[in-house]
DNA sequence: ATGTCCCAAGGATTGGGA
């Protein structure tokens, strides 16, 4: 089973690339962040053609998730991150497929930090540290996949030095993810390449892309119940290069469901 | 500070966000 994330940074630019993507890579499970499309303007009708269903949550100009599952409808779980009924940004949904729990998100960028949007990534990442505990006290196979804007380490951008006050990666943000990992969860990407530079957003300034100026942000976390299950990890870095491409990489894993049977 | 791209308002270009 193949469950990838990809940040396509608007559905509505970028339909075209993400039926190609879906066709070339059939991933069994995807994650979608940065719809940028109200709700009633997600393109069901070609998705399904495509072969998936979906969920989703949209949002006007901003943010907006989807979990999209090949031959079959994702069935929603959670819409909406725990924890603050107040917060009205679509950044989070979770859903079963083939029993596997998948919970999709878009972590807030937190830029300029500090300031109130750096606050409200600080206070969204202790949502997600709690749901997340949640989730690991079911004991269920969990991936928490998506765009958590946050490089986890020195590895993980392509000149650290520059990038110590950004919201990315300021010691607050890479300490709340540390947080959050070691509840349990596996980097599935850093666990199977542990020294490999992997970039998986590329900005559009500066021939980012062509210079490897890039950032490891787009993660998929493994629940201790489903690690064993990982088999391999990576990118599809080409479709960075492309016309008219998303910022963001599609990342994805591939797991062996088998191997959980006992 | 800059660079580029997406979306929306308004009906061209500008502003917000990343």
């Amino acid at each position: 089973m193949r469950v990838a994330t990809f940040n396509v940074n608007g559905i509505g630019a970028r339909l075209g690339a993400l039926l190609q993507w879906l066709e070339e890579t059939k991933p069994d499970v995807a994650c979608l962040q940065e719809l940028k499309a109200p709700q009633e303007r997600f393109p069901l009708a070609e998705i399904n053609a495509a072969g998936y269903g979906a969920i989703w949550q949209g949002q006007k100009s901003w943010n907006g998730v989807a979990i999209l599952a090949r031959g079959t409808d994702p069935v929603e779980v959670t819409r909406g991150l725990p924890g603050d009924p107040s917060d009205e940004q679509s950044r989070y949904l979770e859903a079963v497929v083939n029993d596997i729990v998948i919970c999709g998100l878009y972590l807030p960028n937190g830029n300029p930090a500090p300031g109130p949007k750096f606050d409200y990534k600080l206070a969204w990442f202790e949502r997600l540290i709690a749901r997340a505990q949640q989730l690991i006290d079911t004991g269920a196979p969990v991936v928490i996949a998506g765009d958590y804007n946050v490089m986890p380490t020195e590895l993980d951008v392509y000149k650290p030095e520059r990038w110590v006050d950004d919201a990315l990666f300021r010691p607050e943000t890479r300490a709340a993810f540390q947080r959050l990992v070691n509840q349990g969860w596996l980097d599935a990407l850093r666990a199977i390449h542990p020294d490999e530079v992997i970039y998986t957003f590329y900005d559009y300034f500066r021939n980012a892309y062509g210079r490897n100026a890039g950032l490891r942000i787009d993660h998929l976390l493994l629940s201790p119940t489903l690690a064993p299950a990982l088999r391999a990890a990576g990118t599809d870095h080409a479709v960075r290069g492309r016309e008219k491409p998303s910022d963001h990489v599609p990342t994805w894993v591939e797991l062996d469901l088998s191997a959980l049977k006992a």
